[in-house]
RNA sequence: GCCGCGUUCGUCUAAGGGCUAGGACACCACCCUUUCACGGUGGUGAUACGGGUUCGAAUCCCGUACGCGGUACCA
């Protein structure tokens, strides 16, 4: 049996920011293709020339990049079934377009935007809120269908504008099997003659994605459920053109939620989570939309997130990597339903990767959030010690700041009001004379510290307990953080002893 | 309106004729820890509704409701 290889493409607008969406498409594309030992395509679908934004094109690939999931074949790729910007491939979709009004199963239409929004204006009614350019409507439009062969041809010769429109069938069954939803029917009736090709001369998304993905030999076809409806379009392209039997297999995923609906950049500001895989500012408005990145997510984390909000391998498990992913995922498993985003788990899966991961494979990004923080990192040793100390306690990478700065800094004030109610001169004496045991010892280690601390405070009537706390806030300047001599460990003699001298200056 | 796709704890989901309906997030309690976490134990909490089919239904069929998507010379 000799099976075609796998062949799959992930085809965005160069419109604005890749949302969560956006990003898991691409991800199960990758993982199937990588199962599959196949190709993973990346085709810029720019036929719309209005609503191209500058800076688009350059995010989708540093967004792949970051999140690990690189094409093999691209504009910046390369690859042997090129252009794979599609505006570049205008001139091949004319002919196609021709082929299909040669065979009768398209037509020519002439109706300008004024017309087509007096048709609109005319049928609409309670009813019928959309008035669609059907089977009854094309009747009555200026199109080859209706003016006379000598009429089109005077109009094609003037160079009059016209789009490319398919005619649906008058009453037919078009069905098809996707592979997460099973066998799908539309009667063709209900459908309406989708424009083709644009009097511009591009195609539309419904021509282009059919001669492409042919031309580009693509097997299996991923797209959100928002392309359900005009999935028999497609079906009777393939038919027309190039034969049902070469058609990809379609599966079309079911969409992500936002609290209320499809989820919306709108949403990330209202409730405060991102939407986008990292930010994005519109070179229009110049508004701002977060990413995951920015956030402090990490990409293992955000790709694993994004694989089981939708899709389970049928275990308990739930911490991927993206090896096992590309092993155990299967298209069958994904659910059918749309699915809401829930922001307090993909912060959870994040501390997972935090905890999971070595601080050597972040400590260069937070290394860099502390310096925008104005706190330059000399020793990188050192950062990534106290990093993976803290790491227990981090759930994004910011969090490493208020968990580890400091180890850097002493404390510019420290909350005493934990332990004020049970201060006392017992313990002020305590602390004063600690300084000169502490500046003998030979063993700076936390265990070493941690015994003559308590010895110490026995010697001194004092429970230890009741000492630790005060310590700890001489030292961090709050009720948090490691154990209290593991901070004392790092901090060294000298650090340590003046932190708690000049704490005791506070202190009445 | 019409068409399509959906519907199990608040959320993500497992269970595809036989179960005390399982897990995870979140929440609550307790344990560990004289900080905060991590970790551990336990708890609250769901099959939208109505009909069938069947000895038996979350699971199969029909209807209703609800949700989402589509209904552009946008993708």
């Amino acid at each position: 049996m000799t099976e075609k290889k796998v062949r799959v493409r992930f085809a965005p607008s160069p419109t604005g920011g890749l949302h969560l969406g956006g990003v898991r498409t691409v991800l199960y594309n990758y993982l199937f293709a990588k199962q599959h030992g196949g190709d993973f395509i990346l085709r810029i679908e720019d036929t719309d020339q209005s609503r191209y934004v500058p800076g688009a094109e350059e995010y989708i690939f540093e967004t792949l990049k970051w999140c690990g999931l690189e094409p093999d074949e691209s504009t910046q790729h390369g690859g042997s079934f090129g252009p794979y910007r599609q505006s570049e491939r205008k001139e091949s979709y004319r002919r196609y377009a021709e082929e299909l009004v040669a065979k009768g199963v398209a037509y020519y239409a002439f109706d300008t935007a004024e017309e087509l929004d007096a048709m609109r204006n005319r049928l609409r009614t309670a009813e019928n809120p959309s008035p669609q350019y059907d089977r009854t409507v094309r009747t009555q439009m200026r199109n080859s269908l209706t003016l006379s062969k000598e009429e089109v041809e005077s109009l094609l010769q003037q160079g009059t504008a016209h789009v490319v429109r398919i005619k649906m069938p008058e009453e037919e069954t078009v069905s098809f099997t996707d592979m997460i939803r099973g066998e799908v029917s539309f009667d063709t009736s209900v459908v309406d003659d989708k424009v083709l090709l644009k009097a511009d001369g591009m195609p539309t998304y419904h021509l282009a994605v059919v001669v492409d993905d042919f031309l580009m030999q693509i097997t299996h076809a991923f797209r959100g459920e928002e392309w359900l409806p005009s999935a028999p379009v497609h079906v009777l392209l393939w038919r027309h053109l190039f034969g049902e039997d070469k058609m990809p297999l379609w599966a079309h995923l079911p969409l992500i939620l936002g609290p209320s609906g499809k989820l919306s950049k709108r949403d990330g500001a209202k409730y405060g989570f991102p939407v986008f895989a990292m930010n994005w500012k519109d070179p229009k408005t110049g508004e701002l939309t977060e990413g995951f990145r920015e956030r402090g997510f990490l990409p293992e984390a955000f790709i694993n997130m994004l694989a089981v909000l939708g899709w389970n391998d049928g275990t308990e498990q739930e911490v991927f990597t993206k090896d096992e992913l590309v092993q155990k995922f299967s298209v069958e498993r994904v659910h059918s339903g749309g699915a809401k985003f829930d922001f307090e788990k993909a912060k959870w899966f994040n501390h997972e990767w935090i905890k999971k991961l070595p601080a050597t494979a972040y400590s260069q990004k937070v290394k860099s959030i502390f310096e925008e923080k104005g706190l330059a990192i000399q020793d990188d040793a050192y950062l990534e010690k106290i990093l993976e100390l803290v790491k227990d306690r981090c759930t994004l990478l910011p969090d490493f700041w208020e968990h580890s700065s400091f180890f850097f800094r002493a404390p510019k004030t420290i909350d005493f009001a934990p332990v004020m109610a049970k201060w006392n001169s017992d313990k002020k004496a305590f602390f004063t004379a600690l300084g000169h045991p502490l500046r003998s010892v030979s063993d700076w280690k936390a265990a070493t510290l941690e015994a003559l601390f308590k010895n110490l405070a026995e010697g001194a009537g004092i429970k230890p307990g009741e000492l630790q706390l005060p310590m700890r806030l001489m030292l961090v300047g709050g009720k948090f953080g490691p154990p209290v001599f593991d901070i004392a460990e790092i901090l060294g003699k000298e650090e340590t002893v003046n932190r708690i001298e000049a704490a005791l200056e506070q202190l009445p």
